[in-house]
DNA sequence: CTTTTATGTGACCGCTCGGTCACATTGTAC
DNA sequence: GTACAATGTGACCGAGCGGTCACATAAAAG
């Protein structure tokens, strides 16, 4: 938790901190990242940084905070309407909300995926919150689908809770490196891709089938291979 | 490449320093990971380091190749079956082999993820390598499954090797954190779901399709929740 | 032996790091 | 004005970094 004397900045200054320390754990491992920068980027004296973050560490769950909070606002009107949505409609809103999130802050998603994978002694409290989290939300979920007959009792849900929750990871990944990431029919149309595998898989299968799978766009106009 | 002095070096003392490398470029990210470390580890001066390779960059990549290389040996019997196994097969034996790969070298497996996620400008030309390699690799066995029908043909087969690429990590991981890793019949049960859920998708469907998609282990029999 | 060539060595360089501290500046209370 | 508390500041500390270099050692060549 940040110092008192954080706070009582004005909010101005307290952005222009909080923007410049972004910037550098998005550009650089934790380890890595620098103080040096970070008050250089923002305007600030070291001394004064001291003022307000006991260390590196605390600045850094501030910004997993401050993300966090940011993102439970994207997700916050889907995430009303959860109850009232079949599973994949959920999930599909859910992949495309998070597809906006890192389009329109790279930076915090940057960071989701160093806290993702870096080991050090300061992340793996906040890692394993994070992903325990995520995890159960899609746990819960999965098991109201099944019980509503929505998808195959025979799954394993631990599994699949995680593989869900790492996918969207992906999902946002592809999408920015393919497509370079406009918010687009293009990106809706991967997600709807997306939700279809994961729905009815990859097996050729007779034709009864396929037309019940059937989601936004059936054929995303990918390139061809040669 | 390493300069000649390296490799006129007794095997052995070149092996030490080679784990000596792969122990710190696991534990740390590529900026954090210290050649006064690795020196010490494989009892060696520093200044003779620098009579083996020109630098980190150097070492690093050095041991890149050399884990491509074991990870191939791993992977090389499956791959010269390639031909013979259906696509789902394959898909199964390359995820089960993943995983005793990364079982026997955990080390191997740090390193390898921390390729994908890090951004350091000494390691984006071999990023881009290795997950082309991989993509362009399951791209052609798509194709392949395609034409024989094995595979439905109106997916999208970039986003679908580009999944698979990804997901043989997730598999692993997930095994890792939750089964601790030995390679055993849990192991082969998930793995079996995992294809399972790739060849027919989650979605609950009639009857006959269901058992047209068991594989190895129906029920895992994961732990069921409250 | 001496010379030459290849290899081993650790003190050292310049730099950056996270974090501290003595002091300067500011704003309010009186 | 003075007094006092809160906040701003950057030089500084010890440590560790990647990388260098003058020199020691050893083996082979003459």
């Amino acid at each position: 938790m940040p110092k008192p004397t954080f706070f009582n900045l004005p909010a101005e200054k307290q952005e222009q901190i909080f923007r410049a320390a972004v910037a550098e754990f998005a550009a650089h491992p934790y380890a890595a990242a620098a103080i040096n920068r970070i008050v250089a980027r923002a305007g600030i004296a070291k001394g004064s940084f001291y003022q307000y973050f006991h260390d590196k560490k605390d600045l850094f769950l501030y910004c997993l905070q401050r993300i966090g909070e940011e993102k439970m606002a994207y997700l916050a009107p889907v995430l009303q309407r959860a109850q009232a949505l079949s599973f994949f409609d959920l999930l599909q809103e859910l992949f495309v909300q998070g597809v906006r999130f890192v389009q329109d802050h790279p930076a915090y998603g940057a960071i989701g995926r160093r806290l993702v994978v870096e080991r050090h002694p300061d992340l793996d409290a906040a890692l394993r919150e994070v992903s325990a989290q995520g995890e159960v939300f899609y746990r819960d979920r999965l098991e109201q689908a099944v019980a509503r007959g929505e998808i195959r009792d025979d799954v394993d849900l631990a599994l699949l809770a995680f593989l869900l929750n790492r996918l969207s990871g992906l999902l946002v990944e592809y999408h920015l490196e393919r497509a370079g990431g406009a918010y687009d029919e293009q990106m809706l149309a991967t997600a709807g891709q997306f939700i279809r595998l994961l729905r009815t898989g990859m097996e050729a299968r007779p034709d009864a089938e396929r037309r019940a799978a059937s989601y936004p766009s059936p054929h995303p106009s990918q390139g061809e291979a040669p």
